[in-house]
DNA sequence: CCAAAAGTGTTGGCTCTACACCCATGA
DNA sequence: TCATGGGTGTAGAGCCAACACTTTTGG
């Protein structure tokens, strides 16, 4: 059971690695895991470990796929069910006591060599969050509560590996009808820019026939 | 590891299920699985265990999702890896000996209620197998080696559970280029049909952009 | 010649993409 | 007033869905 997380930060997707402290692999970026537990659900397994490993407690979370090569792991035959979580800040990371060491945010453009089949969890993360990105609210797990359309963009263009143009950016996105517009705005150095958030605090797919 | 087995039968999508033989859920219906061995590939798994259950041995394989709901099994915690296989042909069914009783096959719009949570695995090999019948060559693995356009026309509408536009469905299909012509033709009662296959003899995606 | 299945085109609406300028603000 | 990012509209192309008749054969 290993879970691969992600989150946006200033436009760019990044995901969370931990160093391997033992085992032939010691030193390796691999990312969070850990062994379910008899008479525990899946999900239940995969939330517990990475609140062990991060803090976190109200990620979102999807099962990806499940890796049994016996050659992954070195040392035995381990089956892992692989996850995939997403976060809305990517501050907060502090593991709560316990052995967890501390981690890091890459880039996913910019990962590390992975430990395991860690690396193939990662591509295949990331063509399921591509895939859903486009016809499910799924972003609402990685922002902020309250964002501007520019930054939904730019995690879009970041998760999509490619720009984006704007107008038909917005178009789209206003006809899934899935943001609500929120009062107040975001002001910076320039003009201010409206503030939405997602309708749905939930997973929600975009029927397109 | 269990595996929801598929084929096409003259234009119905139907599946394979067995009775279970021994436990609490004696009679009851159920798709065929078995455990993983040590320093077994999941994949070859669920290969062995499907031809120990039907005789198969060239199936189409992938993996679906993995249950581990503690509850599934009321005998034990069994974590189970659900696949997908399609085969080729409805007949050829014959357990090669050992303890496999013999199973039968229903078409899948009129299952029977299935042991454990096969029914929700069948939901979920549907919805994947309706997903990529619209952008993979995967009926390729339905039908036998040469058919015809009608067949594989409705071949489709039983998957997607709905009706299909004839000439629609014919420029889209040939659009994608997955398609040979083959020499000869069908002869029936009455005019003829062209015979068509597969170019590829294994899953090929086609990009939409 | 009749019944049954195979095969074939066109049109209108809709959607998607490409593209450039004005606006509001803070410095 | 200028620099910066926020916000907006349109036209042309391509795509998709709806729709019915002709062809070929066997009986």
């Amino acid at each position: 059971m290993d879970t691969a997380l992600f989150t946006a930060d200033g436009g760019r997707l990044v995901t969370y690695v931990v160093p391997l402290t033992r085992g032939p692999l010691n030193g390796k970026w691999a990312f969070p895991g850990g062994l379910v537990r008899t008479g525990e659900m899946l999900d239940d397994a995969a939330r517990r470990e990475l609140y062990a490993a991060t803090g976190l407690c109200d990620a979102y979370l999807e099962q990806l796929f499940t890796f049994g090569d016996p050659s992954r792991d070195p040392v035995a035959h381990v089956v892992s069910v692989a996850y995939m979580a997403l976060a809305r800040e990517r501050g907060l990371i502090a593991p709560p006591s316990g052995g967890y060491p501390e981690g890091r945010w890459f880039e996913v453009s910019a990962l590390p060599p992975l430990a395991y089949d860690h690396g193939l969890m990662a591509e295949y993360a990331l063509k399921r969050l591509k895939a859903k990105v486009e016809y499910t609210n799924i972003a609402y797990a990685l922002l902020p509560r309250e964002f501007t359309f520019a930054e939904l963009e730019e995690l879009y263009a970041a998760i999509l590996g490619r720009p984006v143009d704007r107008r038909n950016f917005r178009r789209r996105i206003m006809a899934m009808g899935l943001l609500a517009r929120q009062p107040g705005e975001r002001r910076g150095a320039h003009r201010p820019a409206a503030l939405y958030t997602f309708k749905q605090q939930s997973l929600q797919t975009v029927e397109m026939l």
